[in-house]
DNA sequence: TAGTCACT
DNA sequence: TAGA
């Protein structure tokens, strides 16, 4: 049968932005409003099942301000020993639901990688002082593919930096539907989320941001 | 320091 | 907004 593809997926809109960073490229609105809809739908149903709980830090077991999931073979999770991936939660020991299908494609579409993602860690900023520090994404093997994100619902203010905590960095808006690949030479940055900005989307019910983030893991196999 | 804070 |  013939599929009808709804305007806002045009491929008109998938080009990547100069970012100024080898790399690192953003994709403004790269999924459309409908796919986003039904994606946030199915991401309330799997919450409804296993609930995005608050990480606390290693060691010092501050809570962080933002929830976490994950979807996947691999979820990243933050323990009082440090940072690990595992199969399952921690909460009650259950597997992670399956990475939904939208973020599969995405994968697919953007990170010219020979094998799936193993990992779709979900970041919630669920109120308006959530943020996220910055930080370097480095608990992976398989550090030649790259991250993917997704962000829905409302916008933020996005950092990204150098190598070293204290390199010179800049920021840039990351709204609802864009899509940003950290790859090759920018695979290694410093990056995080200084603030929400509250009330710029009508996607999520309720309000807030959801950022998804696809990686592999471990090296595939040859 | 995947944190908070404070100054501009 | 950028460092401590």
């Amino acid at each position: 049968m013939t599929h009808i593809v709804p305007k806002d997926e045009s491929s008109l809109r998938k080009k990547p932005v100069d970012t100024g960073f080898e790399g690192l490229s953003l994709y403004p609105g790269f999924m459309g409003k409908v796919v986003q809809a039904s994606l946030v739908a199915e991401l309330m149903a799997a919450f409804a099942a296993m609930p995005p709980y608050r990480p606390r830090m290693p060691r010092t077991g501050r809570p962080w301000s933002i929830l976490q999931m994950n979807f996947g073979p691999l979820g990243w999770v933050s323990r009082p020993e440090g940072y690990a991936y595992s199969p399952v939660n921690d909460v009650d020991k259950a597997p992670w639901p399956a990475i939904p299908a939208a973020l599969l494609a995405l994968w697919d579409e953007l990170a010219a990688y020979p094998a799936p993602p193993e990992c779709c860690l979900v970041n919630l900023y669920d109120v308006p002082k959530s943020r996220m520090g910055l930080h370097r994404d480095e608990d992976e093997q398989a550090l030649d593919a790259p991250v993917i994100s997704l962000s829905l619902g409302d916008t933020c203010v996005f950092r990204v930096g150098g190598f070293a905590r204290g390199d010179k960095s800049k920021s840039f808006r990351l709204a609802s539907g864009d899509a940003l690949v950290m790859g090759g030479p920018s695979r290694l940055r410093f990056h995080g989320v200084d603030r929400v900005i509250s009330g710029s989307s009508r996607l999520i019910p309720g309000g807030g941001r959801i950022n998804l983030t696809l990686r592999r893991v471990t090296k595939p196999a040859q």
